[in-house]
DNA sequence: TACAATACTATCTATTTAGTTACTTATTTA
DNA sequence: TAAATAAGTAACTAAATAGATAGTATTGTA
């Protein structure tokens, strides 16, 4: 007697992707296995093939997904409308929130970065999805230098990362240092304490030299 | 008719190391396989069992003896006798080039955070080597304040951990930022104007508030 | 309603994997 | 120098691995 179960096509292909994304954030392409996300899912490992071709082509398929995420979040957020100064607090805090609530999007980056990059060099897609945040800190960059409060010659494309390194850094090797330093670092004060830093050292260096 | 090769334990063992070293920052532990290490050593697989246990014990030596080598580079800086400024900024660069030269560190520790560091957990010998840098930064940063050189109450290991992020994430996804801003951030030029702006980031947030 | 296309299941397979067994050869030391 | 100990080799194994085969069930559409 065979199952009545109806067909979702859909539904199959979103519950390979969400295990998918969570079996390479835990374990790294290279600790994924093909069994593992199709056990996940609650799907036949069949259709994982069917869908999306390999498990190199599923790893890629991932990557995109969580690069539409968070470009999505970036342009959600709305910093035109804001003191230079306050634009910037307010990327450093997006930066440091969206890496601390999808933790997911770091490990498949760093793993990513393990293998040079070679998925997503292939990916058109990810390619053309560039961050608003770089264009638009241009601009606020420029404003803030007009008022008088910020330096000059900012570039923006260095600050962007710089932003990022600061907040991901910590978030992502939170472990190690917390076992280094012996101390709770993603704890909830510690959290707090060192978003206040970041914003501290970005501002900080924004402020223009003496005068 | 047997081979007739003399026996060095010492020299097995690092063989086994290096190759170890190579093969787990390329694949990441999960990348990783005991038959590769072991060829790329030129040794038979029984060796590296004999000496260093299994899969796990290896990965753990292998990042006590790469804890060990960033240790003891550290501890040959010398930033004692250097002026508050010079101070941090030999340890910018420092820490910007030690990365740069040995990215396999960095490689091991993006994995050992996928791993939510359960190696190093288990290792008295890494939790007992504190980096000097952080002793160090509380005399320097005392001292640039009293000269009225640096802001106030600055954490030295938010400070510490500062000084990492901006030299490490650059350098640690360097491949996916290249890719992302179709711009080869690894180029001899590029990581010049990286590493400057470090050290301005870092010397600007210092630089006291107002007055 | 026929029938082609697609969704889906169960089962198989060649290879690779971490780790072992059984053995030989060189070195140390009682 | 005998016997214990450690270094080393070759071949094996049980389980896991990515992916394939061969089929059945459900759907949209001619």
């Amino acid at each position: 007697m065979a199952k009545a179960t109806k067909r979702n096509p859909e539904r199959t292909k979103e519950l390979i992707h969400k295990a998918a994304l969570a079996e390479f954030a835990e374990g790294g392409y290279g600790g994924a296995r093909v069994d593992t996300i199709a056990a996940r899912a609650g799907i036949n490992k069949r259709m994982l093939y069917h869908y999306y071709g390999n498990k190199d082509d599923l790893f890629l398929y991932v990557l995109e997904r969580a690069y539409e995420k968070i470009r999505t979040h970036e342009e959600k957020l709305d910093l035109e409308n804001l003191s230079p100064e306050d634009a910037v607090r307010e990327l450093v805090k997006f930066t440091f929130k969206y890496h601390h609530d999808n933790p997911e999007f770091m490990r498949l980056l760093n793993n990513e970065n393990l293998y040079k990059a070679e998925h997503i060099k292939k990916s058109k897609k990810i390619k053309q999805m560039h961050s608003p945040f770089v264009d638009l800190m241009k601009d606020v960059l420029k404003r803030g230098e007009k008022a008088g409060e910020f330096r000059k010659n900012v570039d923006p494309v260095q600050f962007y990362i710089t932003v990022a390194s600061v907040a991901y850094f910590y978030l992502s090797n939170v472990y190690t240092l917390s076992t280094i330093f012996g101390r709770k670092l993603s704890s909830k004060t510690a959290l707090e304490e060192r978003l206040n830093h970041c914003i501290d050292v970005i501002l900080g260096y924004l402020r223009p030299k003496s005068g």
